[in-house]
This record gives C-alpha cells, structure tokens and sequence, in this order.
DNA sequence: AGTCAATGTTGGTAAGACCAACATAGCAAA
DNA sequence: TTTGCTATGTTGGTCTTACCAACATTGACT
C-alpha cells in the first residue's frame, strides 16, 4: 500500500509539505485498500461521480465535470464504467441533442450508500490516533488552509 | 495545477479523507510549480534522494531506497538523471562488487541547498492561510496522526 | 558446491490529474 | 443567412508517484 521510509531526511521529515505528502498517502492507502475489498472495482471517481448525481440530481456530463473538479475526458470513462453496470443512466437531452443528461438508477443510490459506509469507516481509521478534540482541530484547519482556494475558483 | 470541484458534494466535502487530499492537492501544486520554475527539471525524488546522501553520507541504492522509502528502481532512474548532471557520482563498491557507492558531488550539495530555499518558500505558501500557532498546531497534529506509522515500519 | 539473499536494472502497471484535437450542435452577430 | 464562436462528448494521448515482477550478477551461508 505504501513503502514509508524508514529515517526520512532531518531537512525533508518535520516540512509541512512533506508531512501533508506522508498524511495523504496513509490516507488514500487505506481508501485504496476499502476500494479494493468492498467498492466493486470502483474507485473515487465513481464515487464523487454518484455522490453528485444522489445530491445534484440528473445532470450532463459537463456539469459533473465541473461540479466534481473532474475532466470532462475522465467523466466519459468513469460514467462508461458506471453504466455497463448499470449505475447510471445517459441520455440524450432533447432540448440540446449534443449534452446527454445522466442519472442515477436505484442500484446506484444502494451501491453509493455502501460506498458511504465503507468509506465512513475509514475516516475512524485515519484518525484514529487523534482524540475527538483533535479530530475537530485537525479538519478545522484544513478548512481554513483551503479556503483560499475556494475563493479563488469561484472567480 | 489543479482543478478544484466547484461545489462539492455534501458527503464528500466534510470527509477528513477528502480535505486531507485537497490539502495535498495544493501543497503538491504548489511544489511542483516551485521545481518547475526553479528546480531546473528535477522533482521531488531527486531532492529527497540529495538530500539522503547530504545528511547520511555516501550510501548505496539500496539503502537510499530504504531509507527515503523511493522504490529500487525509481532510486536508479531518478540516480542516472541527477549522474547526468553531475549532482551525484555512483562507483562501484570495491568490497562488494554488485553494490554502486553514491556520492553526492559538491555541484549536488549546492544545487541541494537551493533547492532547499525553493522549498522553504512554499512551506510559507501553504500555511500562509493560518496564524502561527495554527501552523504548530497542525504540524503536531499530523506528526501524532502518523506516529502509528512509524512505529509499524519499524519492525 | 549448492542454495539463497541482496543488488541494480529493465520494463511493466495503476490511479489521478491533466491536455489537445475532433465532430457535432446550438447560438449570435454580421 | 451565412459565418464564426462556444459547448459538448469522445478519443487518445502525457506525466508523476508509487508500485511489482523478473532477470543476471554477486556474495554469503550451509
């Protein structure tokens, strides 16, 4: 799942890059790993993909993409993989023949929920070293680190 | 860089799993604007690799590996890019014939020592959005996040 | 001497995040 | 109305990080 070094350069060990580097890559080993096990070969494509659908509603694909952050190329191969399973749905918008409206079936709001609890549970894991206070502390600042962000894509 | 989503979908945008990789989203944005513009085609393996070699001494490969956790063969390829420019000299190791002994040159500890200024400068690009004690706060948090890590590497 | 582990190398995979180019569809300005 | 722009979905790439498998060679252990 990931090879941790085993002493980590004095420069490069306490670097908060390096830090967020090292946080990330337990965090999606281990969304990785509950993929492998219980997602059905799905993966967090799908997964953002059907979450916007449940939430959002029917919706072209360029829309998803923008909603998701995802490129519209990688929407059209994550949402081939969603159909032939039949997760999703893709049809052709009448009133503009060019835009497909795609939506979610019921088996891929039953699937999306029990990628919720899947995934809900590894939450716990990767924070299981800190307290409830902690945790809170911990997902407050990365709210405010990312703020910036936020404000700087709605332009 | 990036492509941030525009709104998010509710259960993804709360998820520690998700913010963790937001935040790495922009803190690896960030460095690797930095490398693009300063670092002279070399990335992040190449500076943990210089600066394995700058702190523990001459090493072989396969110890570099190890302790920079950087695969075997990614440690040879990201070795042969930074022989090429002379930022390192591998030879072989008298007492063990199989074994390549790296030694980072003089031209590699200095392009190391810029290459630690590019990065510093992005620590203060990433944690620009928090107060000083937020910064200490959120180093300790992810710091005890991973000491479960450590210790497991260690056995 | 024979087996086994370590070393460096080649070549491959996978996910995530990108980009360029294309035909088609609709819109808007000329 | 024709021309030109933009949006859409699609195909087919690229790049980085992080892996894994297989191989010949080398040395060490039995």
């Amino acid at each position: 799942m990931d090879h941790p070094p085993s002493r980590t350069p004095a420069r490069v060990k306490d670097r908060p890059t390096w830090l967020i580097s090292r946080t990330f890559a337990r965090s999606s080993g281990l969304l990785a790993a509950g993929f492998e096990s219980y997602g059905r070969g799905l993966r967090s494509y799908h997964y953002r993909l059907l979450a916007a659908l449940d939430e959002w509603g029917p919706a072209s694909q360029a829309d998803l993409g923008r909603g998701t952050g995802i490129d519209r190329s990688d929407v059209t191969a994550a949402l081939a993989e969603l159909e032939s399973r039949r997760l999703v749905e893709r049809s052709v918008d009448p009133e503009h023949r060019r835009r497909n409206i795609v939506t979610i079936t019921p088996a891929g709001v039953q699937q999306l929920l029990e990628l919720d609890n899947v995934i809900d549970g590894i939450q716990e894991q990767v924070l299981k070293p800190l307290t409830n206070a902690q945790r809170r502390q911990f997902i407050a600042l990365m709210v405010k680190l990312l703020a910036a962000e936020d404000e700087s894509s709605m332009g």
